[in-house]
DNA sequence: GCGCGAAAGTGATACTATAACAAAAAAGCT
DNA sequence: AGCTTTTTTGTTATAGTATCACTTTCGCGC
């Protein structure tokens, strides 16, 4: 049994009730979930993984909207501000998070070997920087923890950082 | 007493020294430590706070040396593998560690409201994040915590995040 | 001196993000 | 409905960050 099992639904693999469960919140919060963000949310979603700017705003294009890069940032202001997308500093990248409804501090998990991020939510970790920053009298707005490593699926084919880094 | 008494030197506020332990180590290492990565690194140092790559280009430029940017990102890459600088990712800047010759993880805090950034060292967070790591089958090569909020002298005249951020 | 590998130079380019202003769409009000 | 106000999106341009590919120079050991 994981760590995990708490969630209720693991939306980064389940894009369609993501989306259903977005468009519900946003209708009982009164905030305007318009078709560009719906559509940026969702090809976030579907990635599955990390996706950059430009990479949304290519596959939006490919869908026949004419768009600039601008329009991309904005609507990721907005998810981000909604806590629907998390923004991963060090690789430039967007992903969905994967319990939006649930206010959290976050850790993520980048595997420099392929890429893949995942998100943990772990108390002691967001307690201990709490505790931390407390010590130093500084007031926190948000951590951000991005570990970079090696995940356990490339860690099993022998890869190292060594090997990857460089890719 | 504080929990950074260990310290034997604070060389963010003191870059000769610091220069000159760089130097020793270097020498003994048996690693080039090149006048252009050494005049990169005084850059830093007496930048006295986290600096970006264009920044530093154009210092370098004032002291007669012709430099393109590349130079500049060749020399932080080398510095930030020595552990003699570390990038922060959300603000895209290079600040010099206070402690190189002691490895550790390093955990930042970031004001929204001054640029201000102060390094903490704090083996509680570190070791949480090791063991949330863990707990996950991953393995860390290296945690990158950057804490954003208000510094304690930013909060005392009264500011807030929201005064901050748009600035 | 010569060869080798590391470092730096050179010129171009890719990638990431925002500014400033105009147009359009939705919401609220009378 | 007609009007105003606010929010969202479009349009054009530009700023800011980082890397590629190739050449030249430098330091070191033989």
């Amino acid at each position: 049994m994981s760590v995990f099992a708490h969630h209720t639904h693991d939306y980064a693999s389940d894009p369609d009730a993501a989306l259903e469960a977005a468009d519900k919140y946003f209708q009982s919060a009164g905030v305007r979930f318009t078709p560009l963000r719906r559509r940026v949310f969702e090809i976030i979603l579907r990635a599955g993984k990390p996706i950059g700017a430009y990479d949304i705003l290519e596959r939006l294009r490919d869908h026949g909207k004419i768009a600039a890069p601008i329009s991309v940032y904005r609507v990721l202001d907005f998810l981000i501000e909604q806590r629907f997308v998390h923004r991963l500093a060090t690789i430039n990248a967007y992903m969905a998070c994967v319990t939006p409804e649930d206010p959290h501090a976050a850790q993520f998990l980048i595997c420099q070997c392929c890429g893949s991020v995942t998100e943990i939510s772990d108390p002691v970790i967001d307690k201990a920087i709490a505790e931390g920053a407390r010590a130093a009298d500084f007031q926190v707005s948000y951590p951000l923890v991005e570990i970079m490593g090696i995940c356990a699926h490339c860690a099993a084919e022998g890869k190292t950082a060594g090997d990857c880094k460089k890719s």
